[in-house]
DNA sequence: GAATTGTCGACCAGTTTATTCGAATGCATT
DNA sequence: AATGCATTCGAATAAACTGGTCGACAATTC
């Protein structure tokens, strides 16, 4: 097709589709190949592997998010529910990367009070590591490419980023700075600025 | 635990979960097993096979929406839309089981106009293997499980059932006894009766 | 304390999987 | 038409995974 890089676009939505709906391990390459109407080994032409893949997936979903969310931010006017709202609605579109979207939703819960509730089940690391999960979509890729340095980056720097509060729900603060605060812990290292 | 068949039901819900998220053949024994927080050879003290879960899984559920939908006969007043309605709302709860879950929503097409819409594209044999999938989840079961006894007859028996008109949608007919026709049609030979 | 009921880890044979590679196909330029 | 380059694919493979078995152990019941 006319573009090599459009191509890989093409790829990066469709296998997202299926990387969302049964994770990274359930997900296999001719799976993919057949999405596309390709030969399962003409897509290495574009990508040097499923892991390669799945982080152009992640790459662009996280992209997608962090725009929305530094809309979001500038949209606000004022008050925290009407904002909490906002970015909670814009969640979503990022959240269909993820198994738990189920979890929160079959509950009922919103974004952050399902956070707050397996807070106090876990400790910090198991948390960080639910929050890369969470956001990052993906339960499937904290335990199965965790060997990719890439991966072990991510996890590595969003432990570091738990000192930055991302718990403000009923506290009185400057909003737009921890919300930015909290954009830049959740993406350092996974979304290229 | 207190009873054999109490926790084959157990196995039954839990597993179900998992199977309507990811089909068949992606589900495999020790993530049923890990749901249930037991070792994977146990599930073998209760059930047969895999085969033999997941067919206790469908049964269940479509014994379930065989009341629903009966019940749904006997409270409709008159009208073919609000029955349309109140059947397709109980459809749902049977469709979790279904991976054409998204194909209909996403298209906000409702069951009825759903399969109109593949009705077209399809032949006789392949609309009744669709509607096999769509009623009784699972697309996977058909391709993946074809081998089995079980999964033969039903897919021969809705075969012969094609000749029951499934859809009313634009015709003045008798909505009661059609809709139990179709009920007969769908689940003879699937749902002990 | 023996018999029954339930659980599990280790293991196996068959299958699936990601990835490679060389050959085939198009497709433009000379 | 011959050359070179860009794409696609089928076949092959080594590694990982899978459903299912079996015998040993634990718990419960008699």
């Amino acid at each position: 097709m006319i573009n090599k890089e459009e191509f890989r676009k093409k790829v990066i939505l469709s296998a997202g589709q299926i990387f969302s709906h049964y994770g990274f391990k359930k997900t296999s390459m001719e799976e993919i190949a057949k999405a596309l109407k390709m030969g399962k080994s003409s897509i290495y032409y574009y990508f040097e592997s499923k892991e390669d893949i799945f982080e152009a997936v992640v790459l662009y979903e996280a992209n997608i998010l962090r725009n929305d969310l530094t809309t979001a931010i500038k949209s606000v006017e004022s008050p925290i529910d009407k904002m909490k709202k906002y970015v909670f609605v814009r969640m979503k579109s990022f959240e269909k990367l993820s198994n738990y979207y189920n979890a929160i939703f079959d509950k009922n819960l919103d974004h952050f009070d399902f956070i707050e509730t397996i807070r106090e089940k876990y400790d910090r690391e198991e948390l960080a590591i639910l929050r890369l999960i969470i956001y990052h979509g993906e339960r499937k890729k904290v335990f199965n490419v965790v060997n990719s340095e890439y991966t072990a980056m991510a996890i590595q720097t969003t432990l570091k980023g738990l000192e930055v509060p991302l718990f403000w729900k009923k506290k009185e603060v400057n909003i737009e700075n921890r919300l930015n605060a909290i954009l830049d812990v959740l993406f350092y290292g996974i979304v290229k600025k």
